[in-house]
DNA sequence: TGCCATCGTCGATGCGCTTCGACAGCCTTC
DNA sequence: GAAGGCTGTCGAAGCGCATCGACGATGGCA
């Protein structure tokens, strides 16, 4: 292993020297710093990360705690991760791991072994017992999603009370009147995941100002759930025109039950999707979305982690606004279908 | 901070101790211990990383290098990291993420700065640069994937080429004569990818095997992709009565299309996927699949890694037998089908 | 020419831990 | 009853680095 100190022989300077050339804390003159980076280069020297962060108290390591449930927006999370590591990185940081299962207790572990620097945490739930843990420690911490009560923790995500807002408002320009959200599992509601409640607010919210009638229906994403919702839906509100579907895991067998049902996109039913804009056009008919902005998200937390670390101290909450881009998957509603319900000559699944 | 300082005080002992209780590598009395480990919970000790690193060279941090290109096979990878966190974890080791895009240098860095104890690098290709750089390194370093010239390096992964030919076996049991591979996008194979070339070797030797004709296709994951993949497929081999698609990302789509054309799954077409056994019932038609053992792979991956630190110093290569579960979308091909290229009502989409 | 301020560099110290050799007490064995 | 072997504990050294105070050299100014 080659030290710090193997690099100021080679350079004829002492160690410390060469710690202030690395570090930038004090001046050096011109030819010393030269002398240092060549024998650095020609070393191949790089600091000790175990040594470094005894001396400092810095790890230069952010840590993650992600949903590892695969059930979950699994694109989502990882266009997420990948924007996180890549911003770590950009800001010479690294990126640790860790999973939701591991609970609180893991967190405490990571904090008092000075493992990272900071933690980041994903998909917050309202009342998330990890916050309280989250607050006493005295790491700065970056939640993605907005728990109940955030007291002294920043926060980022997509402002989804907007976005549900949003969605609603399209359809309802365009001229629906009878909607229907179709929106994630009923676990992750019964675990209060910040992001399905606010999102269902703002539709609900939404639906009422525009006075257009709303029904809900958390919907798993096996394909009968899938059929299984819609004939729910359908046989509730017979009118429906316009869905809204906040699950991105649904949306290949919802478009596929669509058509057996002969209900055509958008000229039947007009569909709006909360996912990734990259999922947009991967399907038969490239859909209107509300986007969710992981990669913006990813890099917003690293970046209000930074700042943290940096010394800024108020904890901020950034909502980002939602981001509609209507494509091919919504119209205003045809008066009347005469086909409505007619099923395309494959299968058998037909609402009367 | 407390410190093992701390806990030897509160226990009445000296710190070294206090470790040997921890390390279990002296014997303690039981009085001692009972003593030691009263005062760690009571003080909520956690050892100091940095330090701990700084004095035993071992950092217990395990460095995962994923490719996180979102055009991949995002779930596969999701669950391989969900389990290779979860599989280090259980082995009292944390996970380090580490993108492809960072390249060679970035394992250079882990390594020499003693961040992490060990690599596992996701993604690899058959000519792959960052190969004799993890040779050079001293580390314990397990591949995903095998490259042509692992020399040294232990690997872990499905076995491609014997899944590709149980794919090809199993249509041609059932009495195919005419089938097409649609494999990753063009770009993956450009890369040389390890797992598609051989997954390909695969499907063409059994072809040979079976005399069973056989075509095939990269094809990106957007659906004019696909559709017009298809176009190609089927205007080559009219009489195409099976599909192997090694793309998980096309599923949705591919199956959409075949549906526009008037081809039913399974009785017009029969379709084999290569994907994660959680993907099979996402689709109107349950699949028949080879699974992607992601999980397994991850663990399996983890394990070798946990032997290689703890002393095993050979290398080895384990390829995992391929499972095929045949469901829904495969059966005999019929003998004649009247209605083969017929449109369905919605879209133009028809192949002459 | 002499004094002080500034700049650039050096040595020493300590971060919290592991590990090694030392050693006190005890039990065995002839 | 003395010699030797264990067992359990301790103290000290050192891992590689950052950081602080010290200090020599240099330049400016009177």
């Amino acid at each position: 292993m080659v030290t710090i100190n193997d690099v100021a022989t080679a350079a004829g300077v002492a160690p410390s020297t060469v710690s202030y050339v690395i570090s930038g804390k004090r001046s050096i003159s011109p030819k010393t710093r030269r002398l240092v980076e060549e024998s650095i280069r020609k070393l191949g020297y790089h600091p000790h990360a175990g040594a470094r962060a005894l001396a400092s108290s810095k790890t230069n390591v952010l840590a993650l705690v992600v949903p590892l449930r695969t059930d979950l927006n699994v694109a989502v999370v990882m266009e997420f991760v990948a924007s996180a590591v890549t911003a770590a990185r950009a800001h010479d940081h690294d990126l640790l791991l860790l999973t939701k299962d591991e609970g609180p207790a893991a967190l405490q572990r990571v904090a008092s072994s000075a493992i990272a620097d900071a933690l980041m945490v994903m998909d917050v739930e309202a009342a998330d017992p990890r916050v309280p843990m989250l607050i006493a420690l005295d790491l700065p911490v970056v939640l993605i999603g907005v728990p109940d009560h955030p007291a002294g923790l920043s926060c980022v995500d997509l402002d989804f009370t907007a976005a549900g807002s949003a969605c609603v408002a399209h359809l309802a320009e365009l001229g629906h009147r009878s909607i229907a959200l179709i929106g994630p599992s009923p676990a992750v509601y019964r675990r209060g995941t910040s992001y399905a409640t606010r999102f269902l607010r703002g539709f609900d919210d939404a639906a009422k100002t525009h006075d257009v009638r709303a029904a809900n229906r958390p919907c798993a994403h096996s394909y009968e759930a899938v059929s299984a919702c819609l004939d729910d839906l359908l046989a509730a509100a017979p009118d429906l025109t316009g869905l809204v579907v906040h699950n991105e895991a649904v949306l290949p067998g919802l478009l596929s039950d669509l058509r057996h049902r002969g209900l055509r996109v958008p000229e039947d039913i007009s569909v709006v999707a909360v996912c990734p804009d990259s999922m947009a056009e991967h399907h038969p008919v490239a859909l209107t979305t509300v986007a969710i902005p992981a990669e913006e998200v990813g890099a917003q937390a690293v970046e209000m982690t930074m700042r943290r670390l940096a010394g800024h101290t108020t904890p901020e909450v950034r909502l980002l606004g939602p981001r509609l881009t209507q494509r091919d998957s919504t119209s205003a509603p045809r008066p009347c279908s005469a086909d409505r319900y007619q099923s395309d000559h494959s299968h058998g699944r037909i609402v009367p």
